[in-house]
DNA sequence: TACTTCTGGATTGTATACGTTCTTGATGAA
DNA sequence: TTCATCAAGAACGTATACAATCCAGAAGTA
């Protein structure tokens, strides 16, 4: 096998068949837009029919899920979206303060022109969605813009990592936001792309660094799981 | 669902059916012990009657280790032991090199009496497989020592990311490894689990960085796939 | 000889059948 | 009423059948 072999299989990995998994892909989207709420139930038949494909189909989506920490598959009781923990929740949010600043600052230092363009009309569409009140879908995008930075500094196994903490992201917020608005996001946005734009690597690195630290603080993790609560342990 | 149910979930996540399937067990130690060395053809018919199970569950098992980047899986073309990149094996080893000085901290910061046993036991056994030449058992034992750090440094998320990590190590160390022996290892491991005894935290901290850096300057990407050259490129 | 085309065997991808486990509501006893 | 027991239905785990794809060697052509 040669190296440009390898680096292929390296870029396309195991994805390949993933994207075209419809259970996968649908499910995943519908989680990171949070039209499926944590703790929702995932029964294989119900997803064969929908997508109109086997259980076979249906288990390899759910258990790509499953490493991605996006589903809990229990043995004998089936997939549900997963419900992080606070304690995981946290956790996430530590491991991305210490890997995304060091992606952010790699990346100022590498953007090109392309690279701002893109970072650009992505942070239009984000905006485009807020405006238009996908809140879903503006959420989608700006995990995917962390995404795309991680992907600018040019570290796969890095950005891989991110991606997966990203996507996470999405739980843990459907489960611990206390704001209303993700106003901040925007200006944050918008002032990582133009220190990205400048090149200017320290600059990027504190903006996201700050910025994570600003999404991390606005997580409530003492009545997250009020919902799911007994009537006994409310009582108590 | 309670708060502990969620932890519960967190901590056993998807590894309950995992450890039940032979597949994975027993090709997830194969790899890690460098008996199945990179780009070996992975058949599920000759899995399925090695292991005495049907294909389904022999797919289980590599799809898992296809997220855990030990296996490649190509559609239509099966599954073979992964074959890192150099670039994949620089990115490995950064990324080691970001997250494990942090946690060796944490964790010389936290460890009691009984995880400093636990290291030093493991050390013991570590230094029997060295002596009885079981390399492959060496390597394995060597690599499940820092997971273990990161174990003690009690960050679950962090923890399975490194475990990640070190597992594709041994794919990487087996492919573009120089020296003859590990025997830095036994050195720098008994240094590791003396400053995490005293609880130094700034101490355990650089001499994990510098371990990995050893490590790391011990690997030769200029070479590592000469083997799988073909004739035209190597006399060209 | 060198190259293309074709074909049989082997391997993977998907669907489905069936056994096992779990859930849930009914039944009955305390 | 409350609790335990149990049975029916639903859901999951595994095996297997069949279809689709790939690969290697044979045959044919220039």
């Amino acid at each position: 096998m040669s190296i440009s072999q390898q680096e292929a299989n390296f870029s396309r990995r195991l994805d390949a068949d993933l994207v075209q998994n419809p259970v996968f892909t649908g499910v995943e989207r519908a989680i990171l837009e949070q039209r499926l709420p944590p703790g929702t139930r995932l029964a294989e038949t119900d997803l064969a029919e929908f997508y109109g494909v086997s259980r076979t189909v249906v288990r390899t989506g759910l258990q790509a899920l499953a490493h991605s920490h996006l589903v809990t598959l229990r043995p004998n009781r089936g997939a549900s979206v997963a419900n992080p923990s606070p304690r995981e929740a946290r956790e996430v949010f530590e491991a991305r303060e210490l890997l995304e600043p060091r992606s952010a600052r790699e990346a100022a230092r590498r953007a090109g022109r392309a690279d701002v363009r893109a970072l650009r009309l992505h942070a239009q569409e984000e905006h485009e969605a807020m405006s238009a009140n996908e809140s879903g879908r503006a959420l989608r995008l700006s995990g995917r813009f962390h995404v795309m930075i991680a992907q600018i500094a040019n570290q796969r196994t890095i950005a891989e990592i991110i991606e997966n903490l990203v996507s996470r992201s999405s739980l843990i917020i459907a489960l611990y936001w206390t704001r209303s608005s993700t106003r901040c996001d925007e200006g944050c946005h918008n002032a990582l792309i133009d220190a990205i734009e400048r090149n200017d690597a320290v600059e990027a690195e504190e903006l996201m660094r700050s910025h994570l630290v600003e999404l991390h603080s606005a997580l409530r993790f003492d009545n997250g799981d009020s919902s799911n609560k007994t009537l006994k342990d409310m009582l108590s």
